[in-house]
DNA sequence: GTCATGACAAAGA
DNA sequence: TTCTTTGCCATGA
């Protein structure tokens, strides 16, 4: 196809939509659930083009590893991600997710099969 | 076709 | 414990 072929990002922007409001994930939880496991990389590389994905990824519920929002820095404009975080119900301080356990969402799990 | 970069993660010192 | 290094796969030039 002369089209674009995003199916590795289109993957990546379903499950982000399927995480549930008050829930976060971790890019390797993402990469994991979607095969890539070990390339973390590539589920945030997908996040920096969900700008350009319809509808709207809440990438605002996927943070790193540490539940640290590392891709803050990326969104428009980047205190949104944390308002959004707050208004969710998810407690936010200095730029990392408290009870992140708590609020951590893992679709290979929640999902299952 | 090869080199360098990237919103991460796990292992080693 | 924190800091540093390596691996990972895909995209862009």
């Amino acid at each position: 196809m002369s089209a674009q072929d995003p199916h590795f990002f289109d993957l990546v922007y379903q499950v982000v939509r399927l995480i549930p409001k008050g829930r976060v994930t971790s890019y390797g939880a993402i990469g994991k659930y979607l095969g890539t496991g070990k390339s973390a990389r590539m589920v945030g590389w997908a996040m920096n083009a969900c700008h350009n994905a319809k509808p709207k990824v809440p990438a605002h519920r996927v943070v790193n590893r540490n539940g640290l929002l590392t891709g803050k820095a990326h969104f428009n404009p980047p205190e949104k991600m944390q308002q959004l975080l707050e208004k969710e119900g998810i407690t936010v301080k200095n730029d990392q997710i408290i009870n992140f356990e708590k609020h951590f969402w893992d679709p290979a799990k929640e999902l299952e099969w």
